[in-house]
DNA sequence: CCAGAAACCGACCAAGTTGACTGTTTAGGG
DNA sequence: CCCTAAACAGTCAACTTGGTCGGTTTCTGG
């Protein structure tokens, strides 16, 4: 927001760079160190840039942590859309969409989301804007997926809740393997995933499916 | 740990009592405040205990927090065995034994076990430690749930399957509803993950349902 | 009863964290 | 070209946090 108050100014390209390699350094602390190590001078020695740089572009830590959810949630949409771009007329489209769903629980991406999850239910500024950016996340991923799976309604009643429940399922997965590191159990447990959706959505007229 | 020093010598009641209030108060601290507002001085604050009372019992905060992993492992697991010995008899086992494992989600222990989930994805004692108690709940719920279910074996492989599958479901529920309150949707959450433990489980021999 | 150990107390200290402050460089309109 | 404001740099003080230390009280075995 801190950009946001002059808006028909264009700020400085290299402004612009600082406040992005700011921005992308606060994530790199997120993953690679957790919330509680995430501090200023930590996320400004990562970004390399001086403490006057960060506090000029972030005032407070508050600031930076809003505008880092913001940040993390393009991203996450943007790599979400990329890897989706990436399939391309899959054989079994059920699986693609689950596969899919799954690729965005897994990744460093996800860690960061979750240390800011967590902290944020003690945090009501950080909830709040935390929210916000996970639905607008919820509704993207809702319609890409519809369209993997050639699903002609994103809002199809049986289609969210069945894509709903295989989002907690994931959800619940991907915090556990925050701590084991066990590839084959998670290839099983997308693959008893997938069918419980698949299995789900059969009730509908949509075949999804061949 | 600082206990079991010396296990032979039967420690006094009040000893006993003080750590007891500290553990619990390390709890209290981890499900209002969080992990990072977790502070060795609100510990005693909230325990009413002096700074040289939490050191002697706990000259470390990183021995305070391996204590509470096992505290609240100890606490989790009983309280379990509480909410099931409070079932007799259901009309419907199935829906008995999920209710009975989302009651264990839901509660405020959960969310002080997240925090310690999430804090130990970057802190390698952390993790050592709460995964091996984390596994130990895991074989009782099991054990606990099997027998509600009367599914005489709990380790049968589509018994661990379906409930790995619901258990996993509910993990993601419970670390989505930290930050939104929504009893309706919990319920249908319940129910739906509820009939897909019923569907996954009946291709085994054992009835679950009536 | 008494000596020694365990339990407890609270002031103190060192390290770390935040953000406030002053000075310097760079950009871009006039 | 110049001048104003934004961007950036580096230091400092206030505060917090975890941990130390000497002393006091309360048990408990002999």
């Amino acid at each position: 927001m801190a950009a946001a108050d002059a808006p028909n100014v264009p700020l400085q390209q290299r402004a612009l760079r600082t406040r992005a390699k700011i921005l992308d350094a606060t994530v790199e602390s997120l993953v690679d160190d957790g919330y509680t190590a995430t501090t200023t001078a930590r996320v400004q020695e990562l970004a390399g840039v001086s403490r006057g740089a960060l506090i000029h572009h972030f005032p407070s830590k508050q600031e930076l942590l809003m505008d880092a959810v913001a940040h993390l949630a393009v991203r996450r949409g943007r790599w979400f859309t990329e890897q989706a771009a990436r399939l391309e007329s899959p054989p079994d489209r059920c699986a693609a969409g689950m596969g899919l769903l799954w690729s965005t629980m897994s990744g460093p991406l996800f860690a960061a989301a979750t240390e800011l999850w967590v902290a944020a239910r003690t945090d009501d500024t950080l909830r709040d804007a935390l929210v916000v950016h996970e639905r607008r996340l919820g509704v993207e991923a809702r319609t890409v997926i519809a369209e993997v799976l050639g699903e002609p309604d994103p809002e199809d009643p049986t289609f969210r809740a069945a894509l709903d429940h295989a989002l907690q399922t994931f959800r619940g997965a991907a915090l556990t393997a925050l701590l084991r590191d066990d590839a084959r159990w998670e290839r099983h447990m997308v693959r008893v995933t997938t069918e419980t959706f698949c299995q789900m959505m059969d009730h509908d007229p949509q075949r999804t499916r061949p």
